[in-house]
DNA sequence: ATGTGC
């Protein structure tokens, strides 16, 4: 058998980009690591593998801890990783969603060509960077009081389109349409909400970013054209999260579920993974409060694409319908959500009494399938995916570094099988923020790539551009060959940057 | 990621 040795763990290659850590000790189930030898190397000094191995230990989990190609150390339970945790037996666990709930990303598309805007770049970044809020701290498209956030926690989407910041369509090109049920306003706290507050439709600072990206290849033409794209085209990019209300949220049940639920905390390996057992009513409060958060997110990047037409139409002098600025579609990168799947048989428990009902090869189960920093990818044929691409499988979009251009997929045949119906969230870092800055300087960062890659970089921060450097992530196009030759995530089509705005 | 602290 083929081994991988990492620092003191073992993983056991299963097949090609398949590795597992073998259950043993209180492990309820194996972990999977899906990479390649290259990026396995890239974890083996840091977390990850601890981690993904400790996230076995939570009660109810199922099949297996996952850890995508992108993989890296996080909160408790790596960025990258899945865990599915039965939702009538088994528990959930918010660092296992994020700090940033509902991180994440979406692609519009337009009907403009490279030539169209080549010329306009800096005019188009400059625009961008004044009209969409960024940065630490307040600000958003729009000044809310608290019964504006409630609504906003309660209905998502659909109060940006009552209120004039999207059209219909923009709905049915989101999960869930922008409005996830079970959203608990009242299960925010008055603290996170006054965080949120000044800052509906505001990118953030870190890695969000909004950006003009031009599709270099389309290699699946089938898919491609379902989907709307073709080469020469331009793209928006928007990637950005629940600010501090989301990050509020995180903290505030974190502490509570240590409060309440020290037995099991003082069960798991890390106090990182605290837990609330399904059925809880903190297990419920957090579920609520994160829908309402994930709702925010939701509304939070419809603002900021809606903003991006109307600064279009500025620039280019054309209505954004006439430059059909659509949504192509929303993706999640950091939620938990009630989801049925087919499982496997309950493993043995290391205890050897699990004390719930085994349960049966194939049965279907209801789960909290948690993704944290990984992306839902239904296949073709899934009733959640939207009906417009129905047929070919529902989108899934993976921004790589500023230097290196994205990615669009489309879920693939294997995912339910093997991931619970998921893939990638993006490159992956490679190195802490704090060695980004002594590596880089964001003044040089952004000059190089404006002078070889004709890249328009603008940002509050010259210390963001550093973190974000190239250099600073892993390689995306090997991280989305092993999710294409797995085939969890296919293809579909690259971008490369024109212009970027960020905090 | 984050009014850059658990």
């Amino acid at each position: 058998m083929t081994t991988f040795d990492a620092n003191g763990i073992t993983l056991e290659r299963v097949r090609e980009h398949v590795w597992e850590i073998p259950q043993e000790g209180d492990m309820r189930v194996p972990a999977r690591v899906l990479a390649s030898e290259a990026l396995l190397e890239e974890i083996q000094d840091d977390k990850t593998l601890e981690q993904i191995t400790n996230t076995t230990h939570l009660p109810g989990i199922t099949n297996y801890a996952i850890c995508m190609p992108d993989g890296h150390q996080g909160y408790g339970f790596p960025v990258g990783g899945v865990g599915a945790l039965d939702a009538e037996n088994g528990c959930i666990s918010p660092g296992a969603v994020g700090y940033d709930i509902n991180c994440g990303v979406r692609m519009m598309r337009t009907n403009l060509t490279y030539d169209d805007v080549q010329g306009h770049e800096e005019e188009l970044v400059d625009s961008l960077f004044a009209n969409i809020p960024s940065g630490l701290g307040g600000g958003g498209i729009v000044e809310g009081g608290v019964d504006t956030i409630d609504e906003i926690l309660a209905r998502g989407v659909d109060w940006a389109l009552e209120n004039g910041h999207a059209v219909e369509d923009d709905l049915r090109h989101c999960e869930d349409e922008g409005m996830r049920e079970g959203a608990a306003p009242e299960k925010v706290s008055q603290k996170a909400k006054d965080r949120g507050k000044n800052q509906i439709g505001s990118l953030g600072s870190g890695n969000h970013f909004l950006e003009v990206q031009r599709v270099t290849d389309v290699f699946d033409s089938g898919v491609g054209e379902a989907y709307g794209l073709e080469e020469d085209q331009i793209v928006v990019l928007i990637h950005c999260g629940s600010r501090g209300l989301g990050h509020q949220t995180c903290n505030d049940y974190l502490r509570k579920i240590e409060q309440q639920h020290k037995g099991l905390l003082d069960r798991l390996p890390d106090r990182e993974l605290a837990a609330a057992p399904a059925g809880s009513q903190l297990a419920e409060d957090y579920y609520g409060a994160m829908n309402a958060a994930i709702n925010f997110a939701w509304v939070n990047r419809q603002l900021i694409m809606h903003r991006t037409r109307q600064v279009f139409e500025r620039v280019f002098d054309r209505s954004w319908e006439s430059m059909e600025m659509d949504l192509l579609y929303d993706v999640a990168h950091n939620i938990a959500k009630k989801e049925t799947h087919t499982v496997s048989a309950e493993p043995r428990s290391a205890d050897g009494a699990s004390g719930v009902e085994p349960r049966i090869d194939g049965e279907e189960r209801e789960l909290y399938v948690h993704r944290k920093g990984a992306t839902r990818a239904f296949p073709a044929g899934h009733p959640e995916v939207p009906d417009a691409y129905r047929d070919v499988g529902q989108p899934v979009i993976i921004p790589g570094s500023m230097g290196a251009g994205s990615y669009v997929l489309r879920g693939g045949e294997n995912s339910m099988d093997l991931t619970f119906g998921s893939t990638a969230h993006g490159a992956g870092r490679l190195m802490s923020r704090t060695q980004a800055k002594n590596e880089f300087w964001g003044g040089d960062v952004q000059q190089d790539l404006e002078d070889q890659q004709a890249i328009y970089v603008k940002a509050q921060s010259g210390a963001t551009i550093a973190e974000e450097a190239p250099g600073v992530y892993k390689d995306v196009d090997e991280v989305v060959r092993v999710s294409d030759e797995l085939g969890i995530g296919d293809k579909v089509a690259r971008t490369f940057p024109v212009c970027n705005i960020k905090g």
